[in-house]
DNA sequence: TTTACATATTCCTATATGGGAATATATTGG
DNA sequence: CCAATATATTCCCATATAGGAATATGTAAA
């Protein structure tokens, strides 16, 4: 078997760092196909290969208004990414909390 | 141009849905390579290259006792995925709340 | 309808996978 | 040292890219 599908789902989507860039962009607001291509400084098949995938997993939506096509995302589709990332978020907490007391303990060593 | 390698960072490397499984796995406490094999129900193998490739990009750590290797979780390589899905956490309650006003609309039509 | 603009698709290719099978390496017990 | 256990690595292959180049499609303006 090879590596699953960009399309399989937003965290496979999310795993090319482009794909990330554009999000990033469109989060600001909504932007026509050429607008992305300027801004990101790529060439304009690829944001479109991009743009496909990205609303193959449902993380971007589309309109047309004349002959641009207006792209915006679709934040609703990042939050199985957040919630999963949150499942380990007491876990680093705990971590950086004996990074800090440590710290503090060689700030202050025994007298 | 192929795909990031899924050594390439911790979104290429959590995209694979086993490796998350493992992650989960450990999210609970230190196990050895045989018991996630038990636990995940893969080829011993499979899991042996899936940690590999968490290794790789420091969301697991290791340490030998005895035969067995013991790995855990390292959270803190997850807090960028976090912190990444978390630029979009407004966006997604903006449009909650939305959904919610619109209900609450229905539920209240006009007198 | 012809032209120009905006976007999408197709074709090509080097590259990297994930799983299965087989094998190698490492460590401990006898 | 040898056998047994635990884990890692190698080889093979079907599959899926991402980007570049070329082209197709769709829409509006002249």
């Amino acid at each position: 078997m090879a590596r699953a599908a960009t399309t399989s789902d937003a965290f496979n989507a999310v795993a090319e760092p482009r794909r990330r860039d554009i999000l990033n962009y469109l989060a600001m607001q909504e932007r026509s196909v050429s607008e992305i291509v300027d801004a990101m400084e790529m060439e304009q098949p690829s944001v479109s290969k991009h743009l496909k995938v990205l609303k193959g997993v449902g993380l971007v939506e589309v309109r047309r208004e004349g002959r641009q096509m207006l792209y915006k995302v679709n934040a609703m589709a990042i939050r199985p990414l957040h919630e999963w990332t949150s499942t380990f978020e007491q876990l680093w907490k705990h971590q950086l909390l004996r990074i800090k007391e440590r710290a503090e303990a060689n700030d202050a060593p025994k007298q």
